[in-house]
DNA sequence: CGAAAAATGGACCAGCAAGTCCAGACTGGC
DNA sequence: GCCAGTCTGGACTTGCTGGTCCATTTTTCG
């Protein structure tokens, strides 16, 4: 992924990404001019096309795998630990507030749209993505199995589809609309609907 | 919305708008100039900004609008009708037909990213879009009460909410990975989750 | 019919932004 | 210290695209 020969390139190249990544969460991609990158990372046009021979494109990819790796990290720990009521719903809190702090916009979803459906890179880093974000889920939703909290006729892996979608949607609507509602309904009915799973009763 | 005095002009307006629609559907707002519009409605530079005095992004809202209303009225008649268990299953598998026709493509998400959150009409078309269609499947969980086949305590506009994100999140994903598993999860456990919830067995 | 308003055609303009190029500065191994 | 490869600077080119303008045709309506 990161092909530069001295520790010095390498560096140029990660705060080209980084400041790039800036600069698209701010303007949006529609608005932001390779000059807009150029500036702000204090580099030079030579540079930008020296570390992305293919231009604009690669380099809005690389700006997309930077941000679809911070997506499961700002979720850690909690994404990694799900095994009791708690931690789940700990990690409801941090995405909640992950998202609401990102505010009303999506940087992974607007790059995904500029370079398109037709790269296959894009689509790659997405499906990813999602991949190992409803891994963790299902894995959460095993350990809560294990321990006993849901019943082992639930099936995991449509659950932890279902409970991804929801979120990946609160997301969405939350750009569109600026308003969590949506998200937080999407959190905290997946969860009821693992314990009503479970047998217990919905209420806490 | 349709300002136009002579049919004539409403009905080239209209021409504009559908065709401008398909470019977009099939090129994508990032890839779609004035003049692939004009070469595909058969008009000239000056109807477009004829109609369309503020330009292109008049025009692109006036396509979003455009396939915003469609959105509602491809459920139909199923959305407006979902007082029953049967019912619902049609509607789920409208919205699962509509979706996958469409195929991995989203014309409202596109036009929204390029008008951007700073227009103050993108958001509200989006945000009327997202009451209305979370309305109807409210009223939908309210007749589901009245006929005795939910729970009364059931948060009726919660539960809303969140199978709105699920089905957004999984058209999202959809588009995304070009696998509807996670469209049919979202609507399946939501459901699901329904019936869970007036106390009967999870299974059919 | 005739004039005013609406609709249409298409040439033209201007700015912008991606991408090119080459000259020069640094750096790291020998 | 020297040479090859790497990195950097920034001026320049070029194509595209949104938008303007005006002449011409068509429609409406009294």
């Amino acid at each position: 992924m990161t092909d530069a020969p001295t520790a010095k390139g390498r560096a140029t190249r990660a705060r080209i990404v980084e400041g790039a990544a800036e600069v698209l969460r701010e303007q949006g991609v529609a608005h932001t001019t390779l000059d807009d990158i150029r500036g702000r990372t204090g580099t030079s046009k030579s540079q930008l096309f020296h570390y992305f021979p293919a231009g604009k494109d690669e380099l809005l990819l690389a700006v997309a795998q930077f941000e679809a790796d911070r997506v499961l990290e700002d979720q850690q720990p909690h994404l990694g630990r799900l095994d009791s009521w708690e931690s789940w719903h700990r990690w409801r809190d941090a995405v909640v507030e992950r998202y609401e702090r990102q505010g009303d916009h999506c940087p992974l979803g607007t790059l995904f749209l500029q370079v398109g459906r037709s790269s296959p890179g894009a689509r790659a880093i997405v499906t990813e993505l999602m991949r190992q974000w409803q891994r963790h889920l299902a894995s959460g939703i095993r350990a809560l199995r294990t321990n006993g909290l849901v019943a082992s006729a639930l099936d995991v892996d449509r659950t932890a589809a279902a409970l991804l979608a929801g979120v990946q949607g609160g997301v969405t609507i939350m750009m569109s609309t600026g308003d969590s509602t949506h998200l937080k309904a999407a959190l905290d009915t997946g969860i009821e609907h693992l314990r009503t799973a479970a047998g217990e009763p919905a209420r806490t």
